[in-house]
DNA sequence: ATGAAAGCGCTAACAC
DNA sequence: GTGTTAGCGCTTTCAT
């Protein structure tokens, strides 16, 4: 092919005018003889015509285009799923996705925003990778959805998780299971907004269960990552035994990781012996530990979907709250069991971090 | 504001004609007066003009646009490196990015051709989110470039990982560090392109330093996954002393995170008892094993950066190859020692798969 | 050194 | 039922 043909080229093959030509493969509702279109629609085959969206876009001022800024697209496990999510519905309403990557750097969001300004999208989505409240960047437009994060002062639409209903499903699984003593290993300053949504989850499944809360069952981790998890849940597990918890709820499935770690080295089989419940269903994390632990979800996939479907339009709007709160489903895996039968005798060697055996281990060779 | 400025409008505050506007806001080596110059420039700042990328698309037939089709994006931790790397190249070079993924799904890939086409984007790539063949989309322009796959026939241009070298550096790690005895567990069937592909490079170090393969030592995993490495490695390791393996090159890091599992199970420490090597330098996996997997890493991050490079026309192309293979670097951790002094005396029990204690376990309590 | 005007490919108001 | 034509906002040739 030299160059695209053009709406007269069909025009011409089918001995009509452009007029003609528009219309029917716009399938307006005009009444263009049924002859007619199938000669305009067998000409456009021929020619291998295909629209300019560019042309079209100037002349109508609708692009069908949407332009999704997101912070930090390379170092994280979930934007996929978020993307998937966006993605799919625009798809389904014919509209194309701008992909804008800004790294966090504020310059590049600026430039970013003129660059979808320019391109005169339909709409407009920003986008982090995960949970929290930010600064609508200077001169974003008003209908910009915001996805898995807050605008300060909810001065746009947004969808991020129900942290808090997450964290006391979580809390209630172990509850379920019949726990009393349930630690909460926390994230680190400078903390998510999540980890306060799920401590007051924690709480709240607490209270319900008529469960004093235990101060020292709440520990931050020094990082978020399995060294941190494992030195915390270390340090809950040295405990002595009528203090120590027989289940920990992780921030989230790294820090669980980690608790596993710990559990080991001190001789504890999971959940036989200690019950974990992470956050995230994070992949190749959650179902891949041993056993695969017990979590909760977080909804990238819906959350994609319900902004992309707010941002065209496609979505009645139930709710009247700027923000829409997604339900975190849990999953669960083999990580929860109910407490060991008794608590175990207290023993009396300090924590030494290492070949501790089960009371229960089996007394083999 | 009502309606975007046009640049009649800026023209109109300057008290110029929109040629000149047109002329010095595109930098043209016009010889156009420094004051004029200015005064342009003023105006479009004060009426917040920005040029419509729609209308100067139309006109120039460049649309400063590349379309980058995608398969499962949703569903792979290393996505996102790899649009990082286009995208930020992009970015540098004044282009935006239309992300398409099709799930896989030939039908929505041929809709996302089109779709681009009518987009008239410059250039066009077409990634898959793990190294393997694949045949061209009917359709497709000539000058896309293929990200982390190869087109049958070599018809395209494309960046792949070097999976060949990167097995040989792998397992150069193992024999430089004394493993003569070095197990190769391998993807299951269907097998990965990379499968075979590191499989030589471990050959061709083999033979470097004149150790003669055992076929033995190569086993498949039933499936990809930890669990998956976990059992092939507990088979590896319940072979009788003078056969077992003192060292493991992983196809990946999930498989070494399962040899992780059975190492543990039978009491091995790593790298005491056992070295391993993995592969991905997985996030959140490989730097989060106890301890730390050593591992080589997918340069997804350079291959994005090459495929943009190329689609864009901004990198003189060094090398005739149609396909052009990136260097995976090792990555060093804590998982690679150099081999148990002595071999273990061989234990007769067979694999019984669990609390076999290692020979140097302390016989404390 | 600056401006007038054609035209990129399409849609839609209007005419017939 | 179908055709003519203006114009979306810009770049660029050609005049001046």
């Amino acid at each position: 092919m030299t160059t695209r043909p053009r709406i007269s080229d069909v025009a011409a093959a089918a001995g009509v005018s452009v007029t003609t030509v528009s219309l029917v493969l716009n399938n307006a509702k005009t009444r263009i003889s049924a002859d007619t279109q199938q000669r305009v629609r067998d000409a456009a085959r021929a020619v291998g015509y295909a629209p300019s969206a560019l042309a079209r876009g100037l002349r109508t001022q609708r692009t069908r285009t949407v332009g999704l800024i997101s912070d930090q697209i390379a170092t994280t496990p979930f934007a996929g799923r978020m993307l998937a999510g966006a993605q799919d519905v625009a798809r389904d309403h014919g509209h194309l996705v701008f992909l804008l990557d800004t790294g966090g750097d504020a310059g590049i969001e600026a430039e970013a925003i003129a660059a979808l300004s320019a391109q005169q999208v339909d709409a407009m989505i920003y986008a982090c990778m995960w949970h929290r409240t930010v600064e609508p960047p200077a001169g974003i437009r008003a209908d910009t959805v915001f996805l898995d994060c807050r605008p300060a002062g909810g001065s746009h639409r947004s969808v991020v998780p129900d942290d808090r209903a997450g964290g006391a499903a979580a809390v209630r699984e172990l509850v379920a299971a019949g726990h009393r003593r349930i630690a909460y290993i926390d994230a680190s300053e400078p903390k998510p907004i999540a980890s306060a949504l799920r401590f007051e989850g924690y709480l709240e499944v607490l209270a319900e269960a008529g469960i004093d809360p235990d101060a020292v069952l709440r520990v931050d981790v020094t990082e978020i990552s399995a060294r941190g998890g494992r030195e915390a849940a270390d340090m809950l597990l040295a405990l002595p035994a009528d203090r120590r918890p027989t289940a920990l709820f992780c921030f989230n499935d790294r820090i669980a990781a980690g608790a596993y770690m710990a559990a080991r080295h001190r001789g504890l089989e999971i959940p036989r012996d200690l019950s974990i419940v992470g956050y995230d269903d994070q992949q190749f994390i959650a179902a891949e530990q041993d056993p695969p632990l017990t979590t909760v979800a977080l909804p990238h996939y819906e959350m994609g979907r319900w902004a992309m479907e707010v941002a065209l339009g496609v979505r009645a709007e139930e709710d009247e709250d700027a923000t829409h709160l997604m339900e975190c489903p849990v999953i669960r895996r083999d990580s929860v069991g109910p407490p060991p039968a008794q608590v175990a005798k207290p023993s009396r060697r300090r924590a030494s971090h290492n070949t501790e055996r089960p009371p229960s281990a089996a007394p083999d060779r």
